[in-house]
DNA sequence: ATAAACCCTGGAGTTAACTCCAGAGTCAAG
DNA sequence: CTTGACTCTGGAGTTAACTCCAGGGTTTAT
């Protein structure tokens, strides 16, 4: 099956983190390598792959890593107590991507506005910054 | 008209910066105090305001001062040459936008699935971390 | 006219997230 | 069996982005 192992260089090389930001995770408790091998090298799955590779999405959008380290504990388990609260905080935190999504959506339009009608046409010196394309966008 | 002045704790307040942090960005040169008052106070107009607010969204959202730094000096020069440079990278920034909307939505798929399939129905043991939704959304 | 609540500057301190290093062991190729 | 490219640990150093003084003026309300 899909069970290949990596060594902390391969993942490095296969995630874009350096091994010291791979080792730096572990010790924030972000991940933990699968298994030592005889000499104590980390032996990582492909698991640990994805989860390094969710780690970084995360954090290129905003998230600190003890909010990402929040999400990554993330796990059901089938009994209703934990569920319900499980239930509350993903709900929760869909709440704040949607805003983060709405801001990004808004700086966007900004650009595009900047992009489109400036040195354009007739009326190139009419929208000539991020700020008054936000105007022109009615900031809240 | 629209060209109210404010002190530098009531721009605080209209924030949800605190004075020491605008200090600090007017030493990045992210902001600068329209005018002073004769006693050396700052005071700020409404499109300071705003600019402020801009920088708590772009921050929010994962840029660094700089990036956003550079995002409010885009200004249009009606003249060719700095108007094609202006909009290479605003058509560059706008990729990167697309490319941050694309990562939180991802996230955003993967708690909603995790919110909804799980501890629901019968499968309730088997979309139980965030890890397992991504995995099932198809990560790359 | 005086206290309470502001504001100023310059500089030191803090936190998160790395990043680098020394000193030492391990492994693969020739 | 040695050389070069890995890996390990523990700890120190760095950068970005604040945050907090101290010591001193200013404004406002009573």
């Amino acid at each position: 099956m899909n069970t290949k192992t990596f060594k902390i260089g391969q993942l490095a090389g296969l995630t874009g983190l350096s091994n010291d930001t791979i080792r730096f995770y572990e010790r924030k408790g972000l991940i933990r390598a699968s298994h030592r091998s005889a000499s104590g090298y980390r032996l990582f799955s492909d698991a640990d792959l994805s989860r390094l590779r969710f780690i970084k999405r995360a954090k290129h959008v905003g998230f600190t890593l003890d909010e990402i380290g929040e999400l990554l504990e993330l796990r059901l388990h089938p009994d209703a107590h934990s569920c319900e609260e499980v239930k509350q905080f993903t709900q929760k935190k869909i709440h704040e991507l949607n805003k983060k999504i709405d801001e990004l959506e808004r700086i966007r339009t900004s650009l595009s506005t900047l992009h489109t009608a400036c040195c354009g046409g007739a009326e190139s010196a009419e929208y000539c910054s991020i700020l008054q394309s936000l105007e022109s966008a009615g900031a809240p």
